[in-house]
DNA sequence: CCGCCTCGAGTTCT
DNA sequence: CTCGAGGCGG
């Protein structure tokens, strides 16, 4: 099909216009802000592209949507404008340097604030006292939302001091975000509508034709810039310090400097500390100080040249659920796993997220349909957080058979989980040999998931001791590979024949045998005959194991199957014995470490070999009784907690110290 | 028996 | 990374 440019569009201005309308007529928004953004983006690279489609009414050359009929217009004096936005330092820099070259100088002030999340909104004053109050609607012409904002505590009806005649004060209403919380749990208990963030909320609040419902929420107002009227000062710092006077909040957040480089370094600084504010901020936004320097650079039809917003990708988004699927993991655990309309979050675009079982299910009230919202903050792992519309019909029952062997499902008396007990269920073979296969395990260099499937599909493997017999021809036939790879991971398969006793017990996958517990039992037992050998008793004398651990791993020794795998493995000539530990120093001899971050140069488990050659523990949570944690860059929740509870805290260059090394 | 400390297991995307 | 649960000390 070839591509339509005037068609393509035609799509994005209507869909635009829509959203648009969502947004601002409706105050309930389908996109979030960073979705919206790309759809707009799209719209104006094609225009750009191809000019001659441009239009005097795209949503690119006007600001926004249109003002409601239940508020009186409000025709700005000033129009209020929008900024622009930028996502990456790059753009910012670029931003600075049309500014420079424009005021023909370098170092010119800027002033950084937060950009709160909320809804702008202008104030006019007459001699000092609140006459009208209206929102930005479509940038020139808003509504009149007076008698709702005269209930907000935080903007005063009066100024003392105020100068003669008109003072327009423009800025942002707001809700705290506990704030939100409470509003959201009245919300709940009345059955009404949940708020999807602090925006739509303050939005949501603004539009009650009844102000005494307004009222009752906790707004509030930063004040952020000016209208038509009268400003004596010469800057916007000394109007920030004007507004003070008057009475007004204005951002905590504040930096003034003639420095793109602080302006950078704030900005990473400060997207560790935001989310510690009271209030929801999606970025900063910088301006040039100086009034002078402002009317050079001058406006766009758009937003003005001489500020921009430079904004944190969302963290949340907003989507809808497509359909639920359900996956077998190795041990034969049933997991649901919702499919979602593919959202960028944090900077990747998410289409799966765990649901983990059926209790997180009920506990969100999840239906097929259902827009949710969806999180990636401080992690990695896409986690739905909330139901905002129950759109969704389908409810979301338990698979009566496995979705991979067909067999019927099971759940355990008393546990949440379903399992397929089925031991030659396709889905777990491949869970268990990639498992096998995997790093932590026997480390096979080129065994991803797409060969294990293969592999499997192909019936060439169904158990550990098959790998072994692959051949040459067997991986010439499977998809992509040809010498070169056929050879590569015959001898990753040949490697991981002299892997440690301790990783092999991990890499058999044994039920409550995780890799610490593998290696605590190794050191202890030396060789596998001995470990297969020996007594519940004997088992249980083992630090960290008690009744369970003992039971599950004598039962696994005691089982036919299993013993003929282990036989099978011998033959092939796998290393079944534990090397004694070599211990390099007592530097860290009764100590606990937890790392935390990426360590440069250092892998995570060469830094935790490091401190077991060493004579210490490491862990993988922090407590009371660790005795250090090592946090390098990009460092996670850990570190945190670590300042809780007063537990030192070390740079990596520290801990090589330490142990009389270096980096 | 309770609460703290750990470990095990599942899972996402580039 | 987080949740759930085993191990174990008080």
């Amino acid at each position: 099909m070839s591509f339509n440019p005037a068609e393509e569009i035609a799509k994005l201005r209507k869909e635009i216009e829509h959203h648009n309308h969502l947004y601002y007529d409706l105050d309930d928004p389908v996109l979030s802000d960073t979705q919206y953004d790309e759809l707009y983006q799209q719209l104006k690279t094609l225009e750009e592209q191809y000019p001659q489609f441009a239009s005097a009414d795209s949503p690119t050359q006007t600001i926004g949507g249109h003002a409601s009929a239940t508020f009186a217009p409000v025709v700005h004096g000033t129009p209020m404008m929008s900024l622009d936005n930028s996502y990456n330092e790059a753009d910012v820099r670029a931003w600075h340097e049309r500014c420079a070259k424009i005021l023909a100088s370098n170092a010119f002030d800027l002033v950084l604030e937060a950009k709160i999340d909320g809804v702008s909104c202008s104030l006019t004053y007459l001699n000092g006292i609140l006459t009208t109050a209206a929102s930005r609607g479509d940038g020139k012409t808003g509504e009149d939302i007076t008698a709702n904002v005269w209930t907000i505590k935080d903007i005063p009806h009066r100024i003392a001091h105020a100068p003669a005649g008109i003072l327009e004060i423009r800025g942002e209403i707001y809700l705290d975000k506990k704030d939100l919380e409470l509003l959201n749990e009245k919300q709940a208990a009345q059955n009404q509508l949940i708020f999807a963030n602090t925006r739509n909320a303050a939005a949501g609040s603004l539009r009650q034709k009844d102000p005494a419902i307004t009222a009752q929420r906790p707004l509030k107002f930063f004040a952020h810039s000016f209208g038509s009227g009268q400003i004596t000062v010469q800057t916007f710092s000394d109007f920030i310090a004007d507004c003070r006077q008057w009475g007004f909040a204005v951002s905590p957040v504040r930096l003034q400097t003639n420095s793109i480089e602080d302006i950078v370094r704030f900005y990473h600084e400060f997207d560790e500390k935001r989310h510690q504010l009271p209030f929801d901020t999606d970025g900063l936004v910088i301006k040039v100080n100086s009034f002078s320097q402002q009317r050079i650079l001058g406006v766009t039809a758009k937003s003005p040249r001489w500020a921009i917003a430079f904004k944190y990708p969302a963290e949340q988004a907003s989507t809808t659920v497509r359909n639920v699927l359900f996956s077998v993991g190795r041990s034969g655990v049933i997991t649901p796993v919702a499919q979602v309309e593919p959202v960028s979050c944090a900077g990747v675009v998410i289409s799966n997220a765990t649901l983990h079982n059926f209790d997180e299910i009920k506990r969100l009230d999840l239906r097929i349909g259902d827009r949710i919202i969806l999180e990636r903050a401080g992690e990695v792992i896409p986690k739905i957080i909330k139901v905002v519309e129950h759109i969704g019909r389908q409810d979301i029952v338990p698979p009566a058979a496995c979705p991979s062997c067909q067999r019927p499902v099971y759940q355990a008396e008393g546990e949440v989980g379903y399992y397929c007990v089925n031991p030659s269920c396709p889905a777990q073979i491949k869970g268990r040999i990639l498992h096998y296969a995997s790093r932590g395990a026997m480390d096979i260099e080129g065994m991803g998931e797409a060969v294990v499937d293969e592999l499997v599909e192909r019936q060439f493997v169904s158990n550990f001791s098959d790998l072994y017999n692959l051949n040459f021809f067997h991986l010439l036939s499977l998809e992509n590979f040809k010498e070169k790879k056929s050879q590569n991971l015959l001898d990753g398969l040949e490697a991981s024949k002299k892997r440690p006793l301790s990783r092999l017990l991990f890499a058999l996958g044994i039920a409550f045998v995780g890799a610490k517990t593998a290696e605590v039992l190794a050191e202890r037992f030396h060789t596998l005959d001995n470990l297969m050998q020996a007594s519940l008793q004997e088992l249980q004398a083992v630090p960290d194991v008690g009744v369970v651990v003992s039971q599950s791993v004598y039962d696994f020794f005691h089982d036919p199957a299993a013993r003929e795998q282990i036989e099978l493995l011998r033959q092939t000539g796998l290393n079944f014995t534990q090397p004694e530990k070599q211990i390099s120093s007592r530097a860290l001899e009764g100590k606990t470490v937890v790392f935390t971050g990426e360590i440069e140069g250092l892998t995570r488990t060469q830094a935790e070999l490091l401190v077991r050659q060493h004579g210490g523990k490491t862990s993988g949570s922090v407590s009371a009784k660790t005795s250090f944690v090592v946090a390098a860059k990009a460092a996670g929740s850990k570190l945190n907690k670590a300042q809780q509870l007063g537990v030192p805290i070390l740079t990596p260059q520290e801990f090589m110290a330490l142990i009389g090394a270096h980096l």
